[in-house]
DNA sequence: ATGAAAGCGCTAACAA
DNA sequence: TTGTTAGCGCTTTCAT
């Protein structure tokens, strides 16, 4: 059906070798080079990426995994790396696992299969385990945002312990001690750095911590709007609170409007994530912000140096700061 | 480095054929089974997707073509279609082209090269050429939310006019006549089907449309928020509008707040998609919504479908229904 | 049911 | 610079 190389050596005269080598810039003659192109144009040829693939052992594909591409955090960090792959000649298969260890492994499994040249990937679980076979083959692993045990790879991370810190300090400073958090899911990576950037921010203020001002949500929409209300039933004298994701953020902003709580007059708050929801809520919410664009540049540009470099010894580990966005949502008292 | 078919061979003793035949789920006596599988185990052989694709001519890969994954109601069908696609085997390779002709006709290069086995994309253009050499290959097209010129093929619809139709009647039946509008920008498929909905509903209700009450927006948070603000100037007495996708809802409400516009007192107001965001809001939004997940679900079901059977003439198209959810934001007059 | 052999489209020695 | 040849890992006749 579609041309191949031999077509253009048949139609041109020439040899395979030398079609082959004007398809990856080697020096062909001035004339032939005329005569190929003319050739290809005329043939429609296409180099043909499976063949070249299992002849040169690459593919120029990158598998992505990541917990849910339906969540504004990852997709637009894979976005970013998409980019910049392409960009460079590399496709990206993406797989979405909803967040589940097995589904993860199978995906692993999956890519591997189809002889990806690295993996890009934000883990659901805290083990590496089922990315050994994978990594084995001196191919790059890259991880996005959390960290594995039983594993050593790249990783392109963020500085949420000092996020969540500076952002309690702020309500510190306002005047609140009463302040409450809604965390993320025991044994998750971040939710566990945030909860302890909350930690260090009451030790570094000298306020005694009480274990009831911090509930655990699942960062979803719905566990988000539960918390809150969990939170506030338990803590009536609370005056202030932090949400530690977007997902748990709306939610938490949907009950607060359902229950009439008067943001920030009843109740300081601080978000996370998305600025532009922040933006359209009234008032504007203050909410920690990270830096998805840079996670997924990051992130692609160490991939790229790893496909370029003999595999070597030790892990490059990258940590971003985040940002801080004022909005109206912190009274002072 | 990994072990192939003829490790396999080897190690049982059977020929390349049988273990072939195993891997594809063909009859192998009882004891070569066990046999095989156990070599399979120990030298952790698995299937080289590449090398399977170059013999077979099919890559079990579809490309994915978007204008912009970084967005939810792309990221929605996306999530649905990468699934049903992954669990039946297929990959997807995703490429984002930023809402721009020139890199959607890329990415079909890009992933022609790479000898996808087909293609779903939601087209930024209205025309279809980039796809002729694609399609000529009998190779499956499926256009997700718009239609295209210049080439027929299967698409998964929705109904764009008569959810806009409907809306717009809505308000009439509250009471309302000077009811303003936030379209699309020109020439792009969905925003005319909406456009076209508002007028319809005009003419069915009996009202004279006034030309000053529609403006178009470019379907960005920015660009809902500034049409918001033009449309509000121009048309001082509009007690209604509708705004025509979800970016631009939240760029509107994001102006409302700031120009202190108050909904649905001052004005009642009709959002479009993310049920999540319009829950957020104080007063609820009330908005049209799409079936993302049944896009999806329908655009990956019609490309399988295609898959197995032969390249056959005629084109399938399928229009899904939208759906309205009720909110506080509409004022009876 | 199994084996031998050809070949998918390309690249990479090697030779000329 | 160019041509010849082997072979990447698999599937697929065609025999057996």
């Amino acid at each position: 059906m579609a041309a191949t190389i031999k077509d253009i050596a048949k139609k041109t005269g020439l040899g395979l070798a030398t079609i082959s080598s004007y398809l990856n810039g080697g020096n062909v003659r001035e004339k032939n080079r005329v005569k190929i192109e003319a050739a290809i144009k005329e043939l429609h040829f296409e180099v043909n990426e499976v063949a070249r693939g299992l002849k040169t052992n690459k593919t120029k594909i990158i598998g992505i995994i990541i917990p849910e591409l339906n969540n504004i955090f990852c997709a637009e960090i894979i976005t970013e790396v998409e980019d910049l792959l392409r960009s460079h000649g590399y496709a990206a298969i993406v797989c979405d696992c909803r967040t589940d260890g097995k589904r993860e492994m199978e995906a692993v499994e999956f890519l591997d299969k189809r002889r990806v040249d690295g993996l890009i990937l934000m883990p659901s679980g805290n083990s590496g385990k089922h990315l050994r076979a994978f990594a084995r083959k001196r191919k790059p692993v890259i991880l996005i945002d959390r960290k594995l045990r039983d594993i050593e790879c790249d990783s392109v991370l963020v500085d949420n312990r000092g996020a969540v810190k500076d952002a309690v300090l702020r309500l510190v400073r306002a005047g609140h001690e009463r302040i409450g958090m809604i965390a993320g899911p025991e044994e998750m990576f971040t939710a566990e750095e945030r909860l302890a950037g909350y930690n260090e921010a009451f030790y570094e203020a000298g306020i005694v911590r009480q274990k009831e001002l911090v509930v655990r949500g699942d960062y979803t929409i719905a566990g988000g709007a539960g918390s809150f209300r969990a939170l506030l039933k338990r803590n009536p004298d609370m005056t202030a609170v932090l949400v530690s994701n977007y997902e748990m953020t709306m939610g938490a902003i949907i009950e607060a409007n359902e229950m009439d709580v008067k943001i920030p007059e009843r109740l300081s708050f601080i978000g996370f994530d998305n600025l532009e929801f922040a933006r359209a809520c009234v008032p504007r919410l203050s909410i920690v912000t990270q830096p998805t664009k840079e996670i997924g540049r990051r992130a692609a540009e160490l991939m790229l140096k790893r496909l370029k470099e003999e595999p070597s010894g030790d892990a490059v580990s990258v940590k971003l700061k985040t940002g801080f966005v004022e909005g109206k949502t912190i009274k002072k008292r």
